[in-house]
DNA sequence: CCTACCGATCGGTAGG
DNA sequence: CCTACCGATCGGTAGG
């Protein structure tokens, strides 16, 4: 008779994503062995292969589930209707908050892309772009002008995403900074329309 | 007779740092071999080890090359002693100049310093802070009430340091914006002080 | 006697 | 779920 699937299965792949978060983003992926995953895990190489067929697969269970926590967050923001203004507002929080809660996963996310197989990047790659495309839907409703030259709203859209992925690389939680101001520092800096405000 | 250094000595210690610095920036620096820089180069692996002692030697010659040349520009603006807004604008766009001209490079100075032995890891980060204790007091002397509260005002900085290094992760140099249009847009956002302008 | 450079290979470790 | 291994490739160094 064939046996069951283990009732912890489950729980057993998440902490397997949660210790190869840590490591990917601490060492980096490719500095990161699979025995060293194993090791964290307190289990064997050979058991982690039970759960996820390739090292790659691991490292894309760690972006998928990531960024798909980022992505219904924004459905759920546009659901909302808010004003414009209100909605980026609520946004730049709710993104930082995950950045802060789960900055492994972000890291991870964010620099080791390029380590995916084409093939499976695509997924992850497609969901990066329609989080990108409700920022700039949102600021193009703040600033009404930006419609009219494509190229410098897109532009102004990832210098707003560069504030904010930017973070993985110098906030210190144990600080005194919150996300929460980091949040309403570059929702400050977003909604600037820089026209006329100029005194050189 | 001993023979001298080889002419074009220095040049060649060159070439492999630009060599590199393209491969490291594709690849990553654990991505990328001795042999592929060697490939690269046009020469063995024997030859490159004569002009660096390790791999490493060859990560640290790619960043030191280039935050020196950011950091002689600082230096050079500051002895400019224009105001503090012209000074942060032409800061901003020297900047992204260099980040385009020399785009693989600031890459690697962004993404691999982890991969820097402790010690000569040392060396870039001090230029770093030198960097952004610029930035800093720019945005200090246009912001006074900054002074205020230099947990914010750090924050803020690296805000705008987010803005501007994240432009590596997506700007397309064959794509109609340039670097000064970028550097506009950044300069803008930087100064905008956020406060009263909120119509929410 | 030093610098410049080659083909070949070292001891270890990678993902699977 | 482990030990035992594989084909290959790693960074670095040997003799000449």
């Amino acid at each position: 008779m064939a046996r069951t699937q283990a009732a912890d299965y489950d729980e057993r792949k998440e902490a397997i994503l949660s210790h190869a978060a840590a490591l990917f983003a601490e060492k980096g992926y490719l500095g990161t062995s699979v025995m060293d995953i194993a090791r964290a895990c307190g289990s064997s190489k050979a058991l982690l292969y039970h759960y996820y067929p390739s090292k790659e697969d691991v490292l894309f269970g760690v972006m998928s589930s990531h960024i798909d926590v980022l992505l219904d967050d924004a459905a759920e923001i546009l659901a909302e209707r808010s004003s414009p203004t209100d909605s980026l507002h609520s946004l730049l929080h709710r993104f930082m908050d995950h950045y802060v809660g789960a900055a492994s996963r972000q890291k991870v996310l964010l620099n080791e892309l390029d380590n995916l197989p084409v093939d499976i990047r695509r997924t992850i790659v497609a969901k990066q772009r329609r989080i990108v495309e409700v920022m700039q839907s949102l600021l193009t409703s703040i600033h009404p002008q930006m419609l009219a030259d494509p190229v410098l709203a897109r532009a102004k859209t990832m210098l707003v995403f560069g504030m904010i992925n930017w973070t993985s690389n110098w906030y210190d939680p144990a600080g005194k900074l919150t996300p929460s101001q980091i949040a309403d520092l570059a929702f400050e800096m977003a909604i600037a329309d820089g026209s006329g405000q100029l005194e050189r």
